[in-house]
RNA sequence: UGGCCUAUGGUGUAACUGGUAACACAUCUGUUUUUGGUGCAGAAGAGUCUAGGUUCGAAACCUAGUGGGCCAACCA
C-alpha cells in the first residue's frame, strides 16, 4: 500500500489517535469474523477490505474467524467457501479461528458471572420473556427468576450443560437492567439449550452462548485491538463493553488488552440485493443457478462472471468508509472491472448478431491469415493471426441500407474499415422474402492507408467456431429491490436477466480455457466460463464497453428501466425555489443573474407574504437569499402590499449592508 | 422512557487543531485512435438539510427543528 497523502477514513483517524494516546503499533490486531452460514458477497468484501486493508497498512495480524455459535445453521460447506473467496481475493490470515473454540472459556466465565450474581438462570417461554422485555418506547419488567440464589443459579446452570433439560426450559441471562432505554441491555440471553451438531465440536455441547456473549469475548481472548463491524452493531457496542468489563476484570493479567467496537456503513449497491438470507432464497427458488451464478451480487459469482480479485479491491477502496448510509451506483463497479480488464484482456473478434457480407471481389478459395494486435495497451502481448476470405460476419446494427452521416458504419455506397482487414465498400443487398437482408455485397480495397471514419469488426464464416454467450443484465429492476415497505423483493426480478446466444469466433479463440478473459471487440469483456468444454465452449459477458455511439439513440429497451425511482414529483413551493435561486445569486454572470431575477419575479408571484415573512430573518451573511427575498418582496409590494414594520426593517438593514447587489436591489426600491 | 447513528454536487468519499469546498464515478465538449473503446485536454454541477447562536471567520463547535437509518429473534 503506496498512499503517500491520501486522506484516512475515520477509522483510521481512530487507531492514530490511539496510536498517539500510547498504545503500542505492535498490539494493533484485527479480524474478519463471518458466520458460516452462507457464501460471502460484495457486501463483505467492505467489511474484508477494511480490516485485512488495515492489517496490510499497519503490518498487523488479521484472524479470520468462523462465529459459529448457531449449529442450526452454519456448515462446513460455508467454511470452505469463505475461505476460498478470501484468499481469491488476495487476502491472507494470521490465524484460522473459531469462535467454537473458546466454548469452554467462555463457560468458564459465565460461571464466574454467576457466582457475582450477575448472571441468572430464567425458565420462562420464549413468549413470556418477549412481553417482559418491553418495546423501545417502554421499558420491560423483571423476570419472576431474577432473584434466584447464586447457588440455585448454579445448580441449574451446570445441570443445563450437562443435558438434564430439554431445549427451550431454561436461560442464562445477564442481569442488567430491564428498563435500560437500549433493549439489548435489558437483560440479554447468554446461553440457550440446543440439541444440535456442531460442524467442529459434534455434540459435546448442548448449550450454546449466543452472539454478544461471544463476539466480545472472542475478540478479546484474540486480544484484537480494533473490532469493526457495520453500523446495525451500534446498539450492542453497550453490551459489547459490558460485558467486556466483566471479563477483563476477571482476566486481565494474562489478557491485558480491551478491544474497542468501532461500527461502519455497510455496503449497497443499486439494483442487488445485499441479504443472505435473501440471495438464499433466489437460489432455493432456481431463479438463479446457485450461489456462483454469474449474475449474483456474491465472491464466486463475481468471479465466475469475469470480476478480477484486482478490480474487486480497486471497487472497495474507491468506495471508501463512513457512517451514512449509501447505495453505491454500480457503474463504478463496472468502471473499476473495465479498468483492469482493458490493460490485461487480449483482444478479440466475435459476431454474436451475424449478417453475411460477401466481398464480390475477393477471390473464392483465397484465405489470407492476417496479423492482428492482441492487446495494444500491453506491448507483451503480442499479435495472432486472423483468417479472411470472400465470405464473413458483421454484426447486423453495423450496416443501415441509408443512414446519416452521424451513422459510422457500413451503408450502401459507403466505405468502412475491417479490422486488421481491408476497406470494404457496400454495393448491394439480397433480401428474403421478408424483406430482411440475408447478404451484404461489397467490394474490397487492398489499400488500408485510406483515412476513414468508421471500423468494423468481423469474422470469416468458413473458419469461425460457435460458442453459447451468455449476456446478463442487472437481476432487479428496482433500484434497491428490498427497501420497498409494501413490495418483495421478488416482484422486482428482471425477467430478461440473462440471454443466451450463438456467436462466431476468430478460430484463435478455439483453444479458450476456463477462465481466460478476452475484450471481444467493440462490444465488451468476456471469459470462458466453467460450463465451457473445448468442443461446446460457452462465454459469460462481464461487462460491455462504454458505448457514447449508444447513448446517443433513444434506447427503446424495455429491460434496462435505468430511470430511478423518482419521487412523485409533487410541485415544489415557488418560496422554497426561490430560497435556492437566492443561494446561487451573488456568484452567477451577469446575464444570468438578469434571468434568475426575472424567474424569481415570476415566482414571487405564487408566493404568499407570510411565506417570504421569516425570510427577512436570513442570516446577514447570506446576501443572495436576502436578495432573492428581495426581489421577491418587490413583487409583493408592487402587487399591493402594505409595508409593516418587518418590510421596512428588512430594506433598511439591506441598505446598509456590504453587499453592492443587496445593495442596489434596495435602492430601488 | 424512547434511545442511538446520520445529513457535503446525480452518486460515493475528502476537507489534519475553525480560514470560504477537493477527489473519483456518472454527465457533457473537444482531441487522438484500424475498437463510437483507451489516452489526452476541458466543461458543467454543492455556499455543505433548515433556523438560530458562538467567532474577525463555521461544512466543521453549540442549541432547536426536519429528513433518513438502526434497535422489541432462545439469529449473527
Amino acid at each position: 500500500m503506496s498512499e503517500e497523502n491520501k486522506p484516512l477514513n475515520f477509522i483510521e483517524h481512530i487507531i492514530e489517535e490511539d496510536l498517539a494516546n500510547g498504545l503500542s503499533k505492535a498490539k494493533l490486531r484485527f479480524r474478519f469474523p463471518p458466520e458460516p452460514n452462507g457464501y460471502l458477497h460484495i457486501g463483505h468484501t467492505k467489511a474484508i477490505g477494511i480490516s485485512f486493508g488495515l492489517g496490510e497498512t499497519y503490518n498487523a495480524p488479521v484472524n479470520l474467524r468462523f462465529d459459529d455459535t448457531n449449529p442450526s445453521k452454519e456448515e462446513q460447506e460455508y467454511v470452505d467457501a469463505i475461505k476460498r473467496d478470501i484468499a481469491w481475493l488476495g487476502y491472507t490470515w494470521a490465524n484460522e479461528v473459531y469462535s467454537s473454540d473458546y466454548f469452554k472459556k467462555l463457560y468458564d466465565w459465565a460461571l464466574q458471572m454467576i457466582k457475582d450474581g450477575k448472571a441468572y438462570v430464567d425458565s420462562q417461554s420464549s413468549e413470556v420473556m418477549a412481553k417482559q422485555k418491553g418495546t423501545p418506547t417502554q421499558v420491560g419488567t423483571n423476570s419472576p427468576y431474577r432473584d434466584r440464589s447464586v447457588a440455585e443459579n448454579l445448580d441449574l446452570f451446570t445441570r443445563m450443560k450437562a443435558g438434564e433439560f430439554p431445549a427451550g426450559t431454561h436461560l442464562l441471562r445477564a442481569k442488567i437492567d430491564m428498563q435500560d432505554p437500549n433493549m439489548l441491555m435489558r437483560d440479554p440471553i447468554m446461553y440457550r439449550i440446543m440439541y444440535a451438531n456442531h460442524h467442529r465440536t459434534g455434540d459435546d455441547w448442548c448449550i450454546y452462548p449466543m452472539y454478544d456473549w461471544t463476539h466480545g469475548e472472542s475478540d478479546y481472548i484474540e486480544q484484537i485491538s480494533h473490532s469493526l463491524c457495520s453500523l446495525e452493531f451500534k446498539p450492542h457496542r453497550k453490551l459489547y463493553d459490558w460485558f467486556k468489563e466483566h471479563v477483563y476484570n476477571y482476566s486481565k493479567t494474562e489478557l491485558p488488552l480491551a478491544p474497542k467496537q468501532r461500527e461502519f456503513a455497510r455496503l449497497n449497491l443499486s439494483y442487488t440485493i445485499m441479504s443472505k438470507r435473501k440471495l438464499l432464497r433466489l437460489v432455493e427458488e432456481g431463479v438463479v443457478s446457485g450461489w456462483d451464478d454469474p449474475r449474483m451480487p456474491t465472491i464466486s459469482g463475481l468471479r465466475r462472471r469475469g470480476y478480477s480479485p484486482n478490480s474487486i479491491r480497486k471497487f472497495i477502496e474507491k468506495v471508501g468508509v463512513a457512517k451514512r448510509e449509501n447505495v453505491i451506483d454500480v457503474s463504478l463497479l463496472e468502471f473499476c472491472i473495465r479498468e483492469d480488464l482493458n490493460k490485461t484482456a487480449n483482444r478479440a473478434m466475435a459476431v454474436l448478431n451475424p449478417v453475411k457480407v460477401v466481398i464480390t471481389n475477393y477471390p473464392e478459395d483465397k484465405v489470407e491469415w492476417l496479423e492482428a494486435e492482441n492487446n495494444q495497451e500491453d506491448a507483451a502481448a503480442g499479435y495472432r493471426k486472423v483468417p479472411f476470405s470472400r465470405e464473413i460476419y458483421i454484426e447486423k446494427e453495423d450496416f443501415k441500407e441509408e443512414a446519416s452521416t452521424k451513422f459510422f458504419r457500413l451503408k450502401l455506397g459507403g466505405e468502412v474499415r475491417l479490422k486488421n482487414a481491408y476497406i470494404i465498400k457496400a454495393n448491394s443487398v439480397v433480401k428474403d422474402d421478408n424483406g430482411e437482408i440475408t447478404e451484404i455485397h461489397c467490394t474490397y480495397n487492398e489499400d488500408t492507408t485510406k483515412k476513414i471514419k468508421g471500423t468494423l469488426h468481423w469474422v470469416s464464416i468458413k473458419h469461425a467456431v460457435t460458442a453459447e454467450i451468455r449476456e446478463y443484465d442487472r437481476l432487479f429492476m428496482h433500484e434497491s429491490p428490498d427497501s420497498d415497505k409494501d413490495k418483495d423483493f421478488m416482484d422486482f426480478i428482471n425477467p430478461d436477466s440473462l440471454t443466451i446466444k450463438t456467436g462466431f469466433l476468430e478460430p484463435s479463440l478455439a483453444r479458450a480455457k476456463v477462465g481466460e478473459q478476452f475484450q471481444f471487440q467493440r462490444l465488451g469483456y468476456f471469459n470462458v466460463d466453467t460450463d465451457s468444454r473445448p468442443a461446446a465452449l460457452v462465454f459469460n459477458k462481464t461487462v460491455g464497453l462504454r458505448d457514447s455511439w449508444a447513448k446517443q439513440k433513444p434506447k427503446p429497451q424495455a429491460n434496462a428501466p435505468q430511470n430511478k425511482p423518482k419521487q412523485p414529483q409533487q410541485e415544489r413551493a415557488a418560496i422554497s425555489i426561490i430560497q435556492q435561486f437566492g443561494k446561487k445569486y451573488t456568484n452567477l454572470p451577469e446575464e444570468k443573474q438578469a434571468k434568475v431575477k426575472l424567474e424569481i419575479q415570476e415566482l414571487a408571484k405564487k408566493v404568499t407574504y407570510d411565506e417570504l415573512e421569516p425570510l427577512f430573518g436570513t442570516a446577514l451573511k447570506k446576501a443572495g437569499t436576502r436578495i432573492a427575498t428581495l426581489i421577491a418582496l418587490k413583487v409583493l409590494l408592487k402587487n399591493g402590499l402594505e409595508r409593516n414594520d418587518a418590510v421596512n426593517e428588512f430594506i433598511s438593514k439591506a441598505l446598509e449592508d456590504k453587499n453592492d447587489l443587496l445593495v442596489a436591489e434596495a435602492k430601488t426600491l
